[in-house]
DNA sequence: GATAATTGTTATGGACCATATCAAATATCG
DNA sequence: CGATATTTGATATGGTCCATAACAATTATC
C-alpha cells in the first residue's frame, strides 16, 4: 500500500521552492535558508526515514512489500508459534490495526493463521512455503539494493555507527 | 495535536509483549526475538523518529506546538516575506495541506498572512509579536530539555555525527 | 487580448493510528 | 463448581496526515 500507486512524480520534494526555472535565467526567487532547521533533530531525523521508507519500496516493488509487511514476516519467522497479540505488540502496532494487515498477508498466502489447540483464542502465525520464499527474496534485495546503498553512502563502519545510535534513542530516549 | 489527549497509557510500547506480570513469577511468554530486525535501518529509524517526536511534544506541551508547527515558525522567522507555496515545499508540506496549518497557526495569533501588492495572489507569511516571542520561548525549552537530552545520551560528537549521517540519508539517498 | 500558468483554497479519498466495544474462550476466585 | 474478570481476535469508528483534482482570482506568455 501507499506505494506505486502513482507515486514518482510529485510528492514535494523540500528543498526545491526554485522549480520551475531552467538555471540558468536570473534566479529571481532566491532559495530559502533553513537556519536552525537543519540542526534540528526531529527534523532530519524524519526526513531520513522518508527517504529510506521510499527507497526501501522501491528496493521491494517486484514483491509488493511495505517495511511494515517485511517486518511482519522476519518476526514471523523468527518467532514461529507466536499469536498475533504477541507479534503486534512487539512491532508497536495495536491488535486491531493488525487485524487487516494479516489478512492481506494472508489474502497473498504469505503466512497463516492457526487456531492454537493450547487457546482456542488464539491464532497462531506461520509462514507460507510461498511465504518463506519471498522473505528469502525480499532479504535478498533489501541486502544488496537497500542496505548496499547506506554502504556506499556512509561506509561500514558509520552505518553500523548510526544504527547503534538510532537503536539507542529508540530504546532509552 | 495527536498528543496529551488521553496520551500516556497504552500506545503499545514495542519489545514488551510480556506485560501483566509481576517480574517474579513463571515467565510462561518468553521475549520475543527481534533477529535480523534490530539491524534493519528502516525499522530503528522509524522508531527513533517516533521516540524522538514523543519526546519533542512533551518538551512542548507548554507550548502547544508540534514539529511541523515549530519548523514552520522557524522557516517563517529565518525567512521573512516568503509566501505559503515557498514555506510549505520547502518544508516538504503540499499547498492544500498548509492551509488548515496556517488558519491553525493565524488563529492562535502566531503568524499572519498579508496580501501581496506585487502579486495579489500570493500570501506573504509573518510571525506576530506573540509569534516572536513564543518560538523564542520554544527554542529554548527545545535547546534546554530535549536536544540536551541527546547529549546526555550520546555525547556532543556523536550527536554532531548523528545529524551529519541523517542529513546526508536525507539528502543523497 | 486570448491562452496558459500560478496562488491560495476547497473537497475528497487513502493510509495510518487510537479507542471503545463485542463474542468467544480462558483464567480467577469465592 | 460457578460467577466474575481477563484475554484474544475482530468490528466499528474517529482523528490525523498525506495526496490528487478542481476552482476562482490573479498574473504571465504569446
Amino acid at each position: 500500500m501507499t506505494v506505486s500507486k502513482t507515486a514518482e512524480k510529485s510528492s514535494e520534494k523540500p528543498a526545491d521552492a526554485a522549480k520551475g526555472r531552467k538555471d540558468a535565467g536570473e534566479p529571481q526567487t532566491e532559495a530559502l535558508q533553513l537556519g536552525e532547521l537543519s540542526e534540528q533533530l526531529g527534523y532530519v531525523l524524519k526526513r531520513a526515514q522518508l527517504k529510506v521508507f521510499e527507497n526501501f519500496l522501491r528496493c521491494m516493488a517486484s514483491l509488493q512489500l511495505t517495511p511494515a509487511q517485511f517486518s511482519v514476516l522476519l518476526l514471523v519467522e523468527k518467532n514461529p508459534g507466536r499469536n498475533q497479540t504477541e507479534i503486534a505488540s512487539t512491532l508497536g502496532i495495536l491488535r486491531p490495526n493488525f487485524v487487516a494487515m494479516l489478512d492481506n498477508l494472508e489474502s497473498r498466502d504469505l503466512c497463516a493463521r492457526i487456531r492454537s489447540t493450547n487457546d482456542r483464542r488464539s491464532h497462531i502465525l506461520v509462514l507460507t512455503d510461498k511465504g518463506k520464499a519471498v522473505l528469502a527474496r525480499a532479504k535478498k534485495l533489501v541486502a544488496t539494493k537497500h542496505e548496499a546503498r547506506l554502504n556506499d553512502l556512509l561506509g561500514q563502519a558509520n552505518r553500523e555507527a548510526l544504527i547503534g545510535m538510532l537503536s539507542k534513542i529508540a530504546n532509552e530516549f
